[in-house]
DNA sequence: CACCAGGTATACG
DNA sequence: CGTATACATGGT
C-alpha cells in the first residue's frame, strides 16, 4: 500500500529524537516500527517537491486507526515551524536542523518503562536495555533470517512474573524496583493507564508520579510521547543546557503553549546532534 | 581509565 | 521552599 504524505516527515530524525527506543533502520529508506503488537515496514519510495510517497506494508485500516495517530500526522508540522521559528534565531535554527520530526503518539505503558529506565542512561543504552526486555519477556511477532526477530514490549503482568536475576540481566540497575513498582500497579489495576487519557495534564502528570521512580522530567515525557499532551516541555540535561545557553538560564517554553512540547523535541534534537562531535 | 548519560529519592537546612 | 549526594551500568 502506498501514501503522499505532504508534511515534514524524516524517519531518521524520528529515529535518532529519544522519543522511541525501537525505531530500526533497515537500510536507507526502509524502517521498522513496532508499537502495541503492530508491526510496520515503511518505505519511502518517491519524492516530489515537499511531498514523500510511502510504501507501507500495513493495511488501510490500521493506517487510518493504528500509524496516521502514532505519526501525529493530522498536525501541519510545516505550518508549524512557519508560525513559530520567528520568536527566536535559536529556536528557529533548531527547527531548521530538525525539520522532519514529529511528536510520536506511543504505547502509554511502553513508554512509562522506557522512561523511567532512561534516567542516566545514554540513548544507546536505553535501546539495549528495552531491546533486552523485549527479547526475554515479550512475544516473537516477526521472524527474520538475519538473526534479530522482532518482540512485543512485555507487558505489566509479562514483566511482573519475571524473576529478578532475569530482569537484572537486562542492565536495570538501580531501576529494577521502579519498574517491578510501575508493573504492579499497573498488573494490579491500581493506577489504570487507559483511564489516564481523561485527565488535564496536572492531574495525569500527578498520577503517573505515584509511580516510584518516576519525576517530573519522566512524567512529562510519558505525557507529551504517549498521550499527546504537546503543552507539556520535559526539561533534561540536554534543554536544561539550552535554557542556560541560549535563553539567558529563563525558560523559553511558557511561550509557546499548547506546542511547547514539540519545540522542545526540535531544541533537544539540535542540542544532542546539531553541532559537531556528537555522532552515535 | 575517567567521565557522562533524556533523573529521582532522600536527607538535610 | 532550595541544595547536596548516592545510585548501577554501559558507551565513549
Amino acid at each position: 500500500m502506498k501514501r503522499w504524505i505532504d508534511d515534514d516527515f524524516d524517519p531518521e530524525k524520528i529515529r535518532l529524537s529519544g522519543q522511541c527506543f525501537r525505531i530500526q533502520r533497515l537500510d536507507e529508506r526502509r524502517y521498522l516500527f513496532v508499537t502495541g503488537s503492530q508491526l510496520l515496514i515503511l518505505n519511502i519510495c518517491d519524492q516530489k517537491n515537499e511531498a514523500l510517497c510511502l510504501e507501507l506494508s500495513c493495511d488501510a485500516g490500521s493506517w487510518e486507526k493504528i500509524w496516521r495517530p502514532y505519526f501525529d500526522l493530522d498536525r501541519s508540522y510545516r505550518g508549524l515551524r512557519a508560525e513559530e521559528s520567528e520568536k527566536s534565531p535559536f529556536i528557529k535554527e533548531s527547527m531548521r536542523l530538525g525539520k522532519g520530526l514529529r511528536i510520536l503518539r506511543q504505547d502509554p505503558w511502553e513508554t512509562l518503562v522506557s522512561f523511567i529506565l532512561s534516567q542516566r542512561k545514554s540513548l544507546p543504552a536505553i535501546a539495549r536495555c528495552v531491546e533486552l526486555l523485549c527479547r526475554k519477556f515479550g512475544r516473537k511477532v516477526m521472524e527474520i533470517p538475519g538473526g534479530n526477530d522482532v518482540y512485543t514490549f512485555p507487558s505489566a503482568m509479562e514483566l511482573l512474573s519475571a524473576s529478578e536475576g532475569e530482569l537484572a540481566a537486562c542492565g536495570l540497575g538501580y531501576r529494577l524496583p521502579y519498574l517491578q513498582d510501575a508493573a504492579r500497579r499497573c498488573a494490579s489495576g491500581e493506577l489504570s493507564l487507559e483511564s489516564l487519557a481523561s485527565l488535564p495534564d496536572r492531574d495525569l502528570l500527578e498520577a503517573l508520579s505515584q509511580v516510584k521512580g518516576v519525576g517530573l522530567k519522566v512524567a512529562s515525557c510519558v505525557a507529551l510521547f504517549a498521550y499527546g499532551r504537546t503543552g507539556l516541555a520535559p526539561v533534561d540535561v540536554w534543554i536544561g543546557r539550552a535554557i542556560k545557553e541560549h535563553f539567558a538560564g529563563q525558560s523559553p517554553f511558557p511561550a509557546f503553549g499548547d506546542h511547547a512540547g514539540i519545540i522542545q523535541q526540535y531544541i533537544f534534537y539540535a542540542m544532542k546532534w546539531g553541532r559537531p562531535g556528537q555522532e552515535e
